[in-house]
DNA sequence: CTAGCCTTGAGG
DNA sequence: CCTCAAGGCTAG
């Protein structure tokens, strides 16, 4: 699907963001749907090991966790490999003195841990939910692309994702106890699993930090902090600034079909770019260019007014009802432009510089590879260059800034739906003095 | 279903 | 005894 063909169903989404009680109508309705799917590839399962998977909206691939029995095999391998003299003979403090460092925070979704919970720093909200999941042989279905974010607001949001992460970690399902005894040890060979999964992801740790090393080596940073490099990406919206552009839902779409092509174009050529894992038809077919969109208006006019008060409500307002000209603004429309506002002035406060401004547009378009495959993806490979960045360079800001940055990221995609589905995307656009 | 608090029991 | 990490219970 060619973007201009993606473009012209911005008038045409389906209805994604809803009144409360719509979304809980429609979260109902969605567990509904797959506890039956849960119970339909349970009865299918006979011989075969892939599951075909119904084809529900159509076109998007299904992502689905790996059922518990296939984790419990994959784990006993694991184990199996694992059980050799040489590592037997490696000393036992490792584990303790690792975990000891990480103890405060849980490591699925950076609330606070309570101890070490089937191997990992743990909260009592992922622990309990990790235990539920094992327990039950729950299957999540994921409704984005995989790589859903998970921290202390959003955890719920999306049990593909947190459970996903729960095994990224270094969660043991072996240390889920069959028979429900409670109280008492962890038997030896989980014990072990707990050791060969931390140690792995001291592994994975220190493979990333050698990738941060090779990247500032090659002045990463300083090239994205040059005007000039950022200033390539806004050549599109600079006549907005000075009206030479009338505004129609024509010239928003090809506005913003030149902004994303020049994107694509200058990412490619980023020195970085093959060690990135980004499926830019994915990023095409589906609604991630429109995030983009949103960021980098919001980013140019940040750098041409500085201020937030360059546009008031009011005017704003009165440029939304000349663009819809004839159409009276309904309820939904002020509160889209309340929320919108609110947003904006958000931003303005948080002060970007190019190098957060370019990571977080690779973050909001970012797409894993759809499989179910439970790997570390570039997706979290970016978030540790922005977390690096963010350390060395606001080092007395974190995590704060940090946190901040990826709460805005949530806020950058859950404002774009609703500009989407609402078939309010000129708004951004409107900003612009005429 | 979630998550905070409670109970349990082996090992130090 | 105490500690830790399992499971259990239950308001929301």
């Amino acid at each position: 699907m060619s973007l201009s063909h993606s473009l012209s169903l911005l008038s045409g989404f389906p209805s994604l963001y809803e009144d409360d009680l719509f979304k809980k109508f429609k979260l109902k309705h969605h567990r509904t749907l797959q506890c039956k799917y849960e119970i339909d590839t349970r009865n299918d399962r006979s011989s075969f090991h892939e599951r075909s998977l119904p084809k529900a909206d159509g076109h998007r691939a299904e992502l689905l966790t790996p059922d518990i029995d296939e984790l419990q095999r994959q784990e006993s391998a694991l184990l199996k490999c694992i059980q050799s003299p040489k590592i037997n003979n490696d000393n036992n403090m490792s584990f303790a003195t690792n975990n000891q460092k990480l103890y405060n925070l849980c490591r699925v979704c950076n609330d606070r841990a309570t101890g070490i919970h089937y191997g990992l720093a743990t909260c009592e909200g992922c622990k309990g939910f990790f235990k539920r999941t094992v327990q039950n042989k729950r299957i999540y279905r994921c409704n984005g692309n995989g790589s859903c974010i998970i921290n202390r607001s959003q955890r719920n949001r999306c049990q593909h994702c947190r459970f996903r992460k729960c095994i990224m970690q270094g969660m043991v399902i072996a240390a889920v106890r069959y028979d429900r005894a409670p109280g008492g040890r962890t038997p030896a060979n989980v014990m072990q699993l707990y050791k060969y999964k931390n140690e792995t992801n001291e592994l994975i740790n220190k493979n990333v930090n050698e990738k941060f090393n090779a990247l500032f080596d090659s002045n990463m940073f300083h090239c994205f902090d040059q005007i000039s490099t950022i200033d390539i990406l806004f050549d599109h919206l600079r006549p907005l600034l000075n009206s030479e552009i009338v505004l129609t839902q024509e010239s928003i779409k090809s506005i913003s079909l030149l902004a994303i092509d020049k994107f694509i174009y200058w990412f490619r050529s980023l020195p970085f770019y093959s060690t990135i894992n980004i499926d830019f038809s994915q990023f095409m077919i589906n609604d991630r260019w429109s995030n983009y969109i949103v960021l980098i208006i919001f980013y140019f006019l940040k750098m041409n007014y500085s201020h937030i008060h360059f546009i008031s409500y009011s005017k704003c307002l009165q440029r939304l009802f000349n663009f819809t000209q004839n159409n009276f603004l309904s309820s939904l429309s002020y509160r889209i432009l309340d929320q919108f506002f609110y947003f904006l002035s958000t931003f303005f406060n948080i002060h970007l510089t190019n190098t957060e401004f370019t990571l977080l547009s690779i973050l909001l378009i970012h797409r894993s590879n759809q499989s179910n495959k439970i790997h570390f993806n570039s997706f979290e490979y970016i978030c540790q260059i922005l977390h690096t960045y963010e350390i060395n360079r606001f080092p007395s800001e974190q995590p704060a800034r940090f946190n901040r940055l990826l709460s805005f990221l949530e806020q950058i995609q859950s404002i774009t739906q609703t500009l989407i589905t609402h078939q309010h995307f000129h708004l951004p656009f409107l900003l612009f003095s005429n």
